[in-house]
DNA sequence: CACCAGGCAAGTA
DNA sequence: TACTTGCATGGT
């Protein structure tokens, strides 16, 4: 059976991304870097509380005010100016309009996201993933460590290989990249955490994974 | 107490 | 180019 399989049978769909407007899930995107997604949520509802939480009331707010905002996901002085560095970004090259933001040929919009200071590969796919919702999927550390521990993967492979690893395995859309990814971090989340105790994982049985979904 | 979380950029040699 | 380090709160 396949991977994806295997482990949507065990865990069920997990409903990702969490996120009312586009925008919740892009500042989500950089708040949950390195960071458990409980301290990201306290973030989350202290900007809604002050209405903060939009294109107008980032753009206004101080940088170190923002970082109390945001104290709960850690790195608040870093992640505040990341955040702010993506207003901009939003601001300067599409006027601070969403909409024309995700009318952006996927490719385009990729190596704009990439040219934030703040915005690396697995931030950019996540947004580009779950709050423009195209077919693009996000590789992230439990998504390495399965495979490395499985013996697919050698140590060092990159970000772009292990993405191409997927993509070209794949016959996807957003639907499925979306629960693929999510449900390798709750797998991973479960099973894989700190040294590997695999107990009653999904993958267990498996010494190599298979990555397609339909063979 | 130690360890790590849905990374990234900057520094070092 | 190839490692290493800083960032920092909160849960297990």
């Amino acid at each position: 059976m396949e991977m994806f399989t295997l482990m949507l049978n065990q865990f069920g769909p997990q409903h990702w991304w969490p996120g009312e407007t586009e925008l919740e899930m892009m500042a989500g995107a950089v708040l949950t870097q390195n960071t458990s997604w409980n301290n990201v949520e306290k973030a989350i509802s202290n900007l809604k509380g002050k209405g903060l939480l939009n294109i107008e009331g980032l753009s206004r707010i101080p940088s170190e005010s923002l970082a109390e905002e945001i104290k709960s996901v850690g790195y608040f002085n870093i992640k505040a100016g990341r955040l702010k560095n993506l207003i901009n970004f939003i601001v300067e090259k599409y006027s601070g309009d969403m909409d024309q933001l995700l009318m952006e040929k996927t490719e385009t919009l990729r190596e704009g996201l990439l040219s934030i200071k703040g915005v690396g590969p697995e931030t950019a796919d996540s947004i580009l993933l779950y709050a423009a919702k195209r077919p693009v999927f996000v590789i992230d550390a439990y998504t390495y460590r399965i495979l490395n521990r499985h013996g697919m993967v050698e140590d060092q492979i990159t970000y772009d290989n292990l993405q191409s690893l997927f993509m070209d395995n794949l016959t996807g859309d957003a639907g499925l990249f979306n629960e693929f990814h999510a449900l390798i971090v709750r797998t991973g989340k479960d099973f894989c955490r700190g040294k590997p105790l695999c107990g009653s994982c999904p993958l267990k049985e498996w010494e190599k994974i298979n990555i397609q979904k339909s063979n």
